[in-house]
DNA sequence: AACCCGCGCAACCGCATTGAC
DNA sequence: GGTCAATGCGGTTGCGCGGGT
């Protein structure tokens, strides 16, 4: 038993669209507007289309002021950090980039902004591949040792120096102001997550980390509102009707949608966190015995998070409870990039040992 | 010149969600 | 509360183009 077909297939025109048919379709539009019925629109204006076509010809391609191409530095650093905050839900990401069409986003990610974070992935790999050579070629020859380095021995072929992440299984509970605010914020990236959509796989631990984080002692709308400020920053040039959207209701969707999410600072979250922590326990699931690698990232992070990271893999992370975090609708993503990022790696370096091509 | 291959992009498909009845 | 149609969304496909052989 099939779906019903939204339209008759055998009457309606696919491919390509026009010059003639774009115009007949923006003309009706900019004059009458869609009419609230895509299913109906071409057949008004006497169209063989399906109408979820003409939606998307609208949308994508029609609609005024899209931008195609040509994407900034800043457009880049804001889909990779939207999509490693709630994955490929690129009509949110599209949002909050105008002029933009999820269409276009989902396109240019697939197309050049994942290539473009393996290739970096890939140099950091290589550079730091040769430091580890050398200092491994001394050590051996100054212990006297097998040809071997000892760091490789259990280690992947593939995966030659990947740090082991500690994952905790409690978030810590320090004093001062700094871990204050960092699980402070962790919770609000957790809060805000799972509003989106996202949820956590330990579903009883949830509950155990709702009563153990005291920074949240109740699900007020204040303490929400105080994550939601966190998170998200309101562009002052839009700021009356992003407010006036985000007080009529407490969709957060709309309110993500209608303003403008603060990159950096959500960056800065995540990474304080130890931020690759999110895909761990998927990755270990995976096999992966090694499951923190971000190498190529880190632009989207800054200095910071790459010396961070360095000095933290060894350490336990507070953020242990989003380590967790799986499921649809976004957070299984994340192990998808992931996944698909190590599996790109790991094949080019079956097909390119070493990185020699 | 012909063919192959990879890339970028527009469009399609089908599932999920929403809203009206 | 259930059903159904419309809409939204994300994954996938297919075509055109340009570069390489």
């Amino acid at each position: 038993m099939g779906r019903a077909p939204c339209c008759d297939k055998a009457n309606v025109k696919k491919g390509p669209w026009s010059p003639e048919e774009d115009a007949k379709l923006k003309s009706y539009i900019e004059q009458h507007g869609t009419g609230g019925n895509w299913i109906a629109l071409p057949q008004k204006i006497g169209l063989k289309r399906c109408g979820k076509s003409c939606r998307l010809r609208w949308l994508n391609y029609l609609r005024p002021n899209i931008k195609h191409g040509g994407f900034s530095e800043e457009e880049d650093k804001i889909i990779c950090s939207l999509y490693i905050s709630i994955g490929s839900r690129w009509s949110i990401i599209a949002a909050q980039l105008p002029g933009r069409t999820d269409n276009d986003i989902k396109n240019y990610w697939n197309t050049k902004l994942k290539k473009k974070l393996l290739g970096k992935q890939r140099k950091e790999h290589l550079s730091r591949r040769g430091k580890s050579l050398k200092q491994d070629v001394k050590r051996s020859a100054s212990v006297g040792d097998s040809m071997v380095p000892a760091d490789n021995i259990n280690q992947s072929p593939y995966w030659p120096e990947l740090p082991v992440l500690a994952v905790t299984a409690a978030p810590l509970m320090h004093h001062s102001s700094t871990q204050e605010h960092r699980i402070d914020s962790q919770a609000s990236m957790r809060r805000l997550l799972v509003k989106l959509g996202g949820r956590f796989s330990d579903d009883d631990h949830v509950i155990n980390e709702e009563t153990t984080l005291h920074q949240f002692p109740n699900d007020s709308y204040s303490t929400d509102q105080h994550l939601y400020e966190q998170t998200v920053y309101v562009p002052s040039s839009s700021s009356s009707s992003t407010m006036d959207a985000l007080n009529l209701n407490n969709n957060m969707d709309a309110q993500f949608v209608n303003s403008q999410y603060t990159i950096d600072e959500a960056n800065q979250h995540m990474l304080h966190q130890g931020q690759s922590g999110i895909f761990s326990s998927e990755l270990q699931e995976m096999g992966y015995s090694n499951p923190q690698r971000l190498d190529g990232m880190e632009f989207l992070y800054g200095e910071e998070m790459a010396n961070n990271r360095a000095v933290n893999h060894c350490e336990s992370i507070g953020w242990a409870d989003t380590s967790s975090l799986v499921g649809p609708p976004c957070a299984s993503e994340y192990g998808v990039i992931q996944q698909g990022m190590l599996q790109d790696y790991a094949f080019s370096e079956m097909r390119y040992p070493g990185g020699a091509q």
